[in-house]
RNA sequence: GUCCCUUUCGUCUAGAGGCCUAGGACACCGGGUUUUCAUCCCGGCAACACGGGUUCGAAUCCCGUAGGGGAUGCCA
């Protein structure tokens, strides 16, 4: 059988780099697999989820070329399938009103008491109950307070079906009920007990448990477990019940989330159970956490998809910086094509302990994805992060000097000393590097050639080295300060091709205008 | 409080009882190339959370402790 997993956000803002992740790890996994990915929008919660998110996230998905192999499912449009399940599950018996029953009041499943092959016997278990609790055995389950620390009354409140075989006893040691015995009754009439005098109960105690495809054997003792809403006061369906139900219309094999969700899936998997379906195979992820190495909120502003591509991120680096995080390889491969990570990627490579967010290496990632992009690519990205007012003519020459120093294209705007004459000088580093007269009086000398001869690439070297020469200068000395009196940032690319595309007149100009702030004194900024 | 999960350099990770003197990458620091910048090359710093076991031998298996995260909703 063909595996089919799917990628279920909720439209509720922006898409976050942790939503995304889960939805390449699916994507992969189809992928590798030769399986489906499918997609499903879950947009029950009606006061949070807008149209407007919806198309944000199909933006994202496209961006980072993540498609999908079915008709795109909203959860919102199957409420009447999820209410016929609630139907069929109230028929039989796994489903429950209190009350009576009456409109407006919740409708519950109730964890069943047997028949159930995802739960297994741990032995016996003898809990002692705090002298002044009461002891309450209700259709909803089992109430009663133990004692903890210091004497402390902790209050406990939990399914009838985590209580199999439980005899409770008074202080003089006699049992005074048996659960076997009234299950029945407590279950089909709604009965309720209540034994004020109880000092223990005994039971059998159960867990369920399922094999995790990245966390391995996972358990939870039932009787730690409680019934829970599956239809709300208003009538309508809860994410437990949409969600089991819609797993179940798209015929879901493997579910991979994240480990926020792993005390849900005990209960999907019974609400799988109760219906009569198969349960998928469940793969629970990481986290990602922030540099800060807490859990990314909606409150961190870098953290959305969209963020990343407005600063100049490629998709693909992108998503191969994600993929990395929780997963890996398993050899020194890090850069690497959507094939080799399709060809590469199983759960069981995936790490279940959380992976923090590095922006450093997502940087990097980012570098090494530019400087292998040809130059027309490069010009095309380039152009949408360039200030539309400088001159498009020159913005490829200027593109493919730069190529190589870019690592995300943000950066692109700090290109402007090529194409505007007004350089916002860092003052401070600028009278640093015209401390010596020397140094003035050899920029001068060399604006001056310039000036009266030749301007080309050769010329500048030639002019830069005979100066050196001439005014004593060590090699290599003068070209720093020249390069920050034309351009006005210490970095960038070789200096001749610099100023050859800032053009003479300009580069001749900023020279002179930096001499006489020296001669003046540099103003403080 | 209770339950569940988790822990290898600052960060992402490799590691399936001997291949581990713990490998790679990012970041950082030094050096080389480039008479300047970036690339590039070479080198350095730096980790098995702690404590007990099991074993001839433990990063690896078991137990405990501590830190971190999650759950405990008529949110998803």
């Amino acid at each position: 059988m063909e595996n089919r997993v799917r990628f279920a956000p909720s439209p509720t803002g922006q898409v976050h780099i942790g939503n995304i992740r889960t939805a390449i790890f699916n994507w992969l996994f189809a992928r590798h697999t030769q399986g489906k990915f499918l997609l499903r929008i879950e947009d029950t919660d009606i006061e949070r989820s807008t149209q407007e998110a919806i198309d944000t996230l199909l933006e994202c998905l496209e961006w980072l070329g993540i498609d999908y192999d079915e008709p795109i499912i909203y959860q919102s449009q199957m409420r009447d399938s999820h209410l016929a399940a609630v139907e069929r599950m109230t028929e039989a018996g796994h489903a429950y009103k209190v009350d009576g029953g009456e409109a407006g009041s919740p409708i519950y499943f109730r964890i069943p008491w047997d028949g159930m092959e995802a739960i297994r016997s741990v032995g016996e278990a003898t809990i002692e109950l705090h002298p002044e609790g009461t002891l309450e055995i209700t259709p909803r389950g089992i109430n009663f307070i133990t004692i903890g620390k210091g004497d402390k009354q902790v209050e406990n409140s939990s399914c009838l079906a985590g209580f199999r075989q439980m005899k409770v006893y008074d202080a003089s040691g006699a049992v005074i009920f048996e659960i076997e015995s009234n299950i029945q009754d407590v279950i089909e009439n709604q009965r309720a007990f209540s034994f004020p005098g109880a000092t223990k109960i005994t039971f059998e105690r159960r867990e369920i448990f399922f094999r995790d495809l990245i966390k391995g054997e996972m358990s939870k003792p039932l009787d730690n477990m409680k019934d829970l809403i599956i239809v709300r006061s208003d009538g309508t369906p809860v994410f437990h019940i949409a969600n089991v139900c819609d797993d179940i219309t798209q015929e879901i094999t493997h579910i991979v989330r994240g480990d926020d969700h792993v005390e849900n899936t005990y209960r999907h998997i019974l609400l799988f159970h109760a219906m009569g379906h198969q349960v998928p195979q469940y793969g629970h992820m990481p986290m990602i956490v922030n540099a800060a190495g807490k859990p990314f909120s909606k409150r961190d502003g870098d953290a959305f998809v969209g963020d990343f591509r407005e600063k100049g991120y490629l998709s693909e680096a992108l998503y191969n910086y994600l993929a990395l995080l929780g997963w890996s390889p398993g050899d020194d491969r890090e850069k690497m094509t959507r094939d080799e990570m399709i060809e590469a990627f199983t759960l069981e490579r995936v790490k279940s302990a959380p992976a923090q967010f590095d922006i450093n290496k997502l940087n990097n990632m980012n570098g090494l994805y530019i400087a292998e992009m040809p130059a027309d690519d490069f010009l095309v990205q380039a152009k949408l992060f360039a200030d539309p007012a400088w001159p498009a003519d020159k913005l490829p020459q200027v593109a493919a000097l730069m190529q190589s120093r870019t690592k995300i294209f943000n950066q692109i705007s700090s290109w402007s000393y090529f194409f505007d004459g007004d350089i916002e000088y860092d003052m401070k580093n600028l009278a640093k590097q015209y401390k010596k007269p020397e140094i003035c009086k050899a920029a001068a000398m060399a604006a001056e050639k310039w000036r009266n001869g030749e301007f080309t690439a050769e010329s500048i070297h030639q002019v830069l080295e005979e100066t050196e020469t001439a005014c004593e200068i060590p090699h290599g000395k003068l070209f720093q300060p020249i390069r920050l009196a034309v351009s006005g940032v210490a970095g960038g690319a070789e200096l001749d091709a610099t100023m050859l595309l800032i053009g003479r007149d300009r580069c001749i100009n900023n020279i002179f205008r930096v001499l006489e702030m020296a001669q003046s004194g540099f103003p403080e900024n």
